[in-house]
DNA sequence: CCTTGTTTTGTACGGCCGTACAGGACGGCC
DNA sequence: GGCCGTCCTGTACGGCCGTACAAAACAAGG
């Protein structure tokens, strides 16, 4: 804490960077000098905050982990209070449910005791919770649905109010569990 | 077509392996030396054959694009026949659905000209018409969630018979819609 | 047999990535 | 003043990527 946190600063700037371009191109289409540019600075700058590069997208992704292991702790009397409440949580970190689903988790030759490796784990711990042990084909299917629809529906209508999002989204995911 | 056409055989057999493996790990996250070792060839090899890498994307897209191209060109009494006919064009081209989503069409650095430009048209386009012109906030969240379920659906349930996932994701689809 | 064209290999290059390391600039503290 | 920790830069390395190019197998046709 010498330099009066100015270092902590930058710190944010570049998380909040991080994220953006994360949001919108994807975690491994992002080098480290890109996110450099953003901030202004070099990539071994960069490299110097968060080692290594893991550690930004666990450090941006932490906060929804955290909820998101709640959620997973918590019990509920049906699917549609899961769904409403794995809804509210996706619209409350909507800049990050991209990171979350598709990119880290994608690859399925993430090596284990990375992130990609435990985030996967809650996919399938999500649709698992929805889906209810040993289901049928058809289940499995409206399960995958509903999840798909709420991530898609989160992740393309940024610009969109959160709570227009929320509740369009708690119906649309209960329509399709139930259809 | 000299030596019996043998090579277009091993051309057969890259092109099949690559699309397992995109389907399963994505576009940019298979490299040539990968699909080589699948195929017990050298990633020269490979490239002998397509040239460049993104020809492999093309020509394994290339079917599945016809079909969208129809489809988009085809005109429809209501949302309702649109999104029967969609789910049908996605569960038929199931094994590379998630290139023509994801992957490719992804990253916004996608050069124009390239692959991924056309593909993030469709995307659009698809979006389009399903939403209408100028659609409400609420529309566009539906009209999101109902493409994700459908994407969602298809992709995560590959062994699940086509039958079935068509019948569960036009219902899904629609429910979302009509939410 | 010998040439021809296709297919496959081996080797090598340039580019971008994440990372390691040495050093410089700057403020706080004795 | 001297010293130290923080922050950032410059340079360099190894690794993997896609690609280019020369040369070796190999079947087919003269």
């Amino acid at each position: 804490m010498t330099t009066l946190d100015q270092g902590n600063a930058t710190r944010s700037r570049i998380l909040a960077a991080a994220r953006d371009l994360f949001a919108e191109r994807g975690y491994a289409a992002v080098s480290l000098a890109d996110i450099a540019a953003a901030v202004g600075l070099t990539k071994t700058a960069v490299a110097y905050h968060f080692h290594p590069k893991d550690r930004l997208a666990a450090e941006i992704i932490a906060p929804a982990a955290d909820d998101l292991l709640t959620l997973l702790g918590a019990r509920f009397p049906g699917h549609r209070e899961f769904l409403r409440a794995f809804t509210a949580f996706a619209v409350r970190h909507r800049a990050v449910v991209r990171l979350l689903t598709e990119d880290i988790g994608g690859a399925d030759s993430a090596p284990p005791g990375s992130p990609g490796e435990a985030i996967r784990e809650f996919g399938r711990e999500l649709f698992a919770r929805l889906a209810g042990p040993d289901p049928s084909p058809s289940t499995r299917v409206r399960a995958w649905a509903a999840l798909g629809a709420v991530q898609s529906g989160v992740v393309k209508t940024m610009d969109v109010p959160a709570e227009v999002v929320e509740e369009r989204l708690t119906a649309a995911a209960v329509a399709v569990f139930e259809s």
